[in-house]
DNA sequence: CGAATTCTGCACCGATTGATGTAAAAAGGA
DNA sequence: TCCTTTTTACATCAATCGGTGCAGAATTCG
């Protein structure tokens, strides 16, 4: 009845994610994007409305993969919790790993969009605490499951060292986006390991 | 001889600061900046030549009394090593409660910066990453202090603590900025110094 | 009081930004 | 085959960006 669309929205909503990604959400131009995805402005316009929209899209697909990811790691309950925990620092390790651009990582795009916009653009801060308090649930069980098995010997309240693994999660793509190498950030991660247990 | 300044460079200094630190470097118009220090364009571009280079001064600031605040709290040694630690994350606690507006932390300008421009200015990029150095070194030395008096029970390596304590309070401001409350933070903090004892 | 020199205020520059309008192209249904 | 509908390509918009040129104001030195 009309004429179709000439791209896969899904592909689409990948690449703009990978671009957002590596540059950023302000420093993006429309003009980059287009050029990336191999599109006009005005089948993105037509698609997804604006730059914003299409970010927030781009976003979400991130969080929903990225973070269902993380959870399927978490929830795994063939394997002790400590070694679930360990299993998620190792994930975070070969992503950063394989994102490594001239000597700098990529980081991650949540903690990246959280740095530039969480605070000056509330909705978006709102799907960013969101994908957040889901990754902290996660963590929390895994870390309750551990503490009565007592392979986490840690008597801190679940909570609070979920908090605290997100937040070195967070830390070691500050230090890869620093330019920290593999070996420096997986120290990170396993003198995190040392709190929990 | 001349016409003398209408302004004082390290008060200008100062103020550019605090607004790079709020919005960051890319979103910090030069005209927005002008306003914020009631100052005209040319002569912010006559003083400080052009908008990076003024950052550059402005990043330099930041980085001599933050970090030489943070030095200072670790190199005291009238304090036993794990007490200066506990300290600096005090530390680190107070300026991110004092800095918050409507629910988000400002967070820190190097880390900051460190996600938006490290990967992509390789200068500010070193300048970011000499700073690092000079905070690890200290940490390393405390560290190494605390192991050999006792009061940090870890064995492993002091530049390895060092670094682990950097990304955890990187991870406290990534955190902040996501709109994390002082407790939260604080349990962080808490939980990483378990990594050391 | 001039002369020399620097700083300030304002206008302006080309480039780029996000976004829109318009007309042709491409498909399906009758 | 022709009509309807959507997508596409291209031109264009006003706004904003970093940066500059220039004339006048303000100061010290002679």
């Amino acid at each position: 009845m009309a004429r179709p669309r000439s791209f896969d929205e899904d592909q689409v909503l990948d690449t703009a994610m990978c671009t957002f990604w590596a540059n950023g959400y302000e420093s993006t131009s429309t003009r980059d994007l287009c050029q990336a995805l191999g599109l006009d402005r005005s089948s993105v316009y037509n698609a997804f409305t604006n730059k914003r929209e299409l970010f927030k899209r781009a976003l979400t697909r991130y969080m929903d993969t990225t973070t269902a990811d993380q959870v399927r790691i978490l929830d795994n309950h063939e394997l002790p919790a400590i070694e679930r925990i360990r299993a998620l620092f190792a994930k975070i390790l070969q992503t950063e790993a394989a994102n490594r651009r001239d000597g700098h990582g990529l980081g991650c795009l949540t903690v990246n969009t959280t740095m530039e916009l969480a605070g000056r653009d509330p909705e978006i801060g709102l799907m960013l605490a969101r994908d957040t308090e889901r990754r902290i649930i996660s963590l929390s069980a895994a870390i309750r499951c551990g503490q009565r098995d007592g392979d986490i010997g840690s008597t801190r309240d679940p909570a609070e060292l979920a908090r605290f693994v997100n937040a070195v999660i967070a830390g070691m793509r500050v230090a890869a986006q620093g330019g920290a190498d593999d070996a420096t950030i997986a120290a990170i991660a396993a003198t995190a390991m040392d709190a929990l247990a």
